[in-house]
DNA sequence: TGACAATATGACCACGTGGTCATATAATAT
DNA sequence: ATATTATATGACCACGTGGTCATATTGTCA
């Protein structure tokens, strides 16, 4: 954790600290991102780093512990409406959520992505700790509950569609980002919408010709 | 291109250096790799480094050449054998394969995992140049020649199966990776097999229950 | 005003980086 | 044996890294 004295700022200044090390950490892995450039950028000396945080790893935890609390409470705030709906609707809900979260919040989904990269496995464990896992939790939970009321197949391998769906997220995640730039998914609502479902209507009617 | 003098080396020393190259590189991105340690590993002088190769990006896209082409050495080999074969088995043919690629060449696999977490976009652009994109094309092709036959329906949107189907694969890849270290599908075969067969049932014949 | 603690600061350190270059050595041709 | 060319080598360079620390500045009490 941060020390005091960081916390002890005053917010204009301590944000710009923030801002500065989201941006270095969301262009460069943990080990090209540098202390340096943060400093220059947010405009304060080295000593006073320092004095802020115990050393690199400290800012990196930090920086990437909010971004996951953030994501964690967006999703929150939005999954109470999944109950009532089925899975077919809730899939199509949480991809089009995914895409607003990175709209809202591009820092902090491209701190994920970049987190997603990262080599340093001492970085990678002192950010997971616990708390990661849990959207494979999430997927396979919806499914197992949408089986029980009847609504998929019984044979589907709860697994495998759990991974099906995540690596699917993070797909339409860059297929956006390959195609617009950014993720904005506002320039083009109704292409993002369509291939949306697009995906999910493999998904759920597969592949097959019905005249099979 | 590595100059002149590197390619007039035994074979013993040249193999050295290549191989301490492709251990570097797996291990690290373009920007934390090190030239230093590549010389240690593989016992030539500095100086020696930079009479055989331009510099730094020079090795780097050697390497990953080789890798790729040794890919495509590897898939082409295979390739024929699809053409009197439906998608699914098409498909799970090149899953397979993916694999036993993997199994062959982890070094290689691994410095394709590798190259896909690279942040240096000149170290990207260089490797590139043309040449990437295959894949997606010949995803493409095989589900419009899959739609001709009537195998598949009309209105499942190449692209989107497409995407889904390269994302999937590298899912899988991962998946075994975690599961089991490395990717050596000869420990769970038939865990493996189960597991891909679990996927394409979901593609081919969606998730839907049969009783709606 | 003086004393004490909290904070701010940048010169400095040891080290690792990619890359250079003068020199030594070996190989070849005359 | 001599001259010429190709190769081998490691000290060296400028720079960037994460991190330290003595000192200067500020804030807060009495």
């Amino acid at each position: 954790m941060p020390k005091e004295t960081f916390f002890n700022l005053q917010n204009d200044k301590r944000n710009l600290i923030i801002s500065a090390a989201i941006e270095e950490f969301s262009k460069a892995n943990y080990n090209s991102a540098s202390i340096n450039q943060i400093c220059k950028r947010s405009d304060i000396p080295k000593g006073s780093f320092y004095q802020y945080f115990e050393d690199k790893l400290d800012l990196y935890v930090y920086i990437m512990k909010m971004a996951i609390e953030e994501k964690i409470r967006f999703f929150s705030a939005v999954i109470t409406e999944l109950h009532d709906q089925t899975l077919s609707e809730q899939i199509r809900f949480l991809f089009i959520k995914g895409l607003e979260f990175a709209k809202k919040y591009p820092q902090y989904a491209a701190l994920g992505e970049q987190f997603l990269k990262e080599n340093d496995e001492a970085a990678k464990a002192a950010v997971i700790q616990e708390g990661d896992r849990q959207s494979e939790a999430l997927f396979i939970h919806m499914i197992n509950n949408a089986k029980e009321k009847g609504e998929i197949d019984n044979k589907v391998d709860a697994l495998a569609l759990s991974l099906l769906l995540q690596s699917l997220n993070s797909a339409v995640n860059r297929y956006m980002l390959d195609k617009f730039g950014d993720i904005s998914y506002e320039h083009a609502k109704e292409d993002v919408n369509r291939f949306v479902d697009s995906l999910l209507s493999i998904i759920f009617n597969g592949v097959r010709s019905k005249f099979d």
